[in-house]
DNA sequence: CATGAATGAGACTTCATTCAT
DNA sequence: TATGAATGAAGTCTCATTCAT
């Protein structure tokens, strides 16, 4: 299981940009944690700002709104864990590989990013505005993605083939979810999510069996 | 699957409360829809009293505060929900049968008022103070009860022993979860629960298979 | 001094009334009560109306609202002290008795009912409306009176001629009702308004010797 | 007599504060003003604000709330006055002068801000809270510096030993205050209060002759 | 680019008052 | 007369957002 961070990846885009710049991250690294900590709505623009170390002005220089901090928040987490997914995905082969390496990637990067993992599946249904209209695409590439691999172990036989793939995929990203959700609220102990992997790949691989 | 519904059973308390009385429900139920519609924060609680026909202050003669509008309308419901989860599974003798029932009884409330597993789903997670402090209880108790059967059907051997009861219940709880949301926020088509619970049954009772 | 009580003098009406009616002042009592502890805008009609037993509807069927209430009480119990001043100044000949008697009586109602003294240094001064409309009339007839007294010492000798009575008269009030406020927040000890009395009777007529 | 303001002393901290800064002050100064009109309770803090010509929120900026707002102009006046009449007494030897200058340099300051005599005089009465939990405090330690003077005055023969100290400072500070309460409530006409001490300082100074 | 004081719209909540019973 | 559940106007306070420096 992998421990790499999705965040703070500073690409300087520059030279000048070493010191100054990045201030973009530091805000979305800041609101991770105190998002994660409080909830969105609980949280003021200005917590996100004394926790990034700028102004609160600041933080309109960088998104429109607290709305848009989120949405942001989203897209970029988002996308570096489908982008992390996906590469570990190249190295597998066959389906049943390919779905225990979703599991193992995902919940890994979620026990380096305890933080990452509550917002992930709690602060992100916070704003119904972008669960309703921006969250829901981003989800459905993922859950087709997955059904994608499901509908291949079928056709070469690997899975058994009276299972939708549609709804494997539901199942398993929310038993993802769910086991990731338990683990955030509760001690989120070291280590815990290892095994919790382990014990949903088995599962749903032998939930598919032919 | 049943088509029961968990909301508006007014116990009257007193023939002269018939038509007057049962405000109290009047309110949980509005407040169930909109909240559904918009959320929690982007609901006014002018709005709730608006649903329910009621003056912005009548609310507060049953409720002490919004947030502990949302708690109410929390133990109300999951208290129903796994009342009737509960008064379904004594029918059942083997374990495979009672997991069966837990899935289809839980997607069958939904199916039947997709506003309740809006709130279930989505609602309950924008209070985090509500998420942290109350609800965590209530569904440690509902994964305890899936865990207990889980474990109960190793020892008679109707499931293989080396999975966790605990992991399993909470990838179980998290996939009717999932299941529930993206039904909840997509069409919320009309028998696609029916399916969905099948479907989930299978995966997970072949999944347990010695 | 006088132990008397200014409080729930019951005229009752007619023998009909005589367990039933009197609401109106049991509600007036229960007014002095809460309004000393809590102050008058600290405290709510319904409060009243649980300390004087009845109904939050009830307490408008004897006064139009809240700040005819507190009128009331003002009216009724300052005319009470009034009567019960004047009463007593009649079997005083001399203007120095007269003086005197003025302190001791004031001073010794407020010693019997340490919540009618709070009440009329504190509470009147709490609604506006009521000092600037209401009280200051019956004030200024009670300084005219003492200064009718004074100006009556002056005429005979009793009192050097070059105080103002009027001043006289606004500052006598004003020494009775500080002590009295400082009594009334403070401890009010027993028999402490007693040896008040005496010293600012003597202050004052020596102040006023020729 | 003085007459000196108390309020709207800018302590300009900085050059470039001089026209924008001190909005504390300035809201102070608004405070005085409304709430000698309307009274404590009656004024809204938006009334405060455009009376400062600040917004609402900028109140609390400076403000924690309504209540502190009353309690810092009770703390900010109420030290000025006192130092005021501190500043004043140390050019006066004998407790005579002591005395007389108290009054004086008390009413002195009321008729140069009937304001600032209003709100002291009623307004700070109006909150039963600062009434009973600040106030007394400040009251407290201003009584006890008049009858220290009292008392200094008994020691040297200056005045008549049989009075105590602690009464009289009660009915001297009484009679200031109900001096210039009808003085407030009334024309507060220019020039009142200075004949007013006059007439105190004889009264109380002959009252206390040996 | 950065700041943070100021803004002001808007929410929650209270409570005096009413009125059907 | 008496009740007390219901009303809804109105106030305090918060906080996302702006803009002069």
């Amino acid at each position: 299981m992998s421990e790499s961070s999705l965040s703070s990846r500073k690409k300087r885009r520059s030279p000048r940009n070493l010191g100054a710049g990045d201030k973009r991250e530091r805000i979305l690294d800041a609101a991770v944690r105190v998002f994660a900590q409080s909830g969105f709505h609980a949280t003021r623009v200005s917590d996100v700002a004394k926790a990034a170390g700028v102004a609160d002005g600041t933080i309109y220089l960088y998104f429109e709104s607290k709305d848009e901090l989120l949405r942001s928040l989203f897209e970029d987490r988002v996308g570096r864990l489908l982008a992390f997914v996906q590469e570990g995905l190249a190295k597998h082969e066959t389906a049943k590989a390919k779905l225990s390496a979703i599991i193992e990637l995902q919940l890994g990067v979620y026990e380096g990013e305890p933080e990452l993992a509550e917002v992930m599946t709690v602060i992100l249904r916070q704003s119904t505005k972008l669960l309703k209209e921006h969250a829901r695409p981003g989800f459905m590439a993922y859950l087709d993605a997955i059904a994608t691999i499901v509908a291949a172990g079928q056709k070469n036989g690997e899975f058994r083939s009276d299972a939708s793939p549609h709804f494997v995929a539901r199942s398993l990203f929310g038993a993802i979810d769910g086991i990731a959700l338990t683990w955030a609220l509760g001690k989120a102990e070291r280590g815990g999510l290892s095994r919790a992997a382990t014990q949903v790949a088995e599962l749903f691989l032998h939930g598919l069996l032919p």
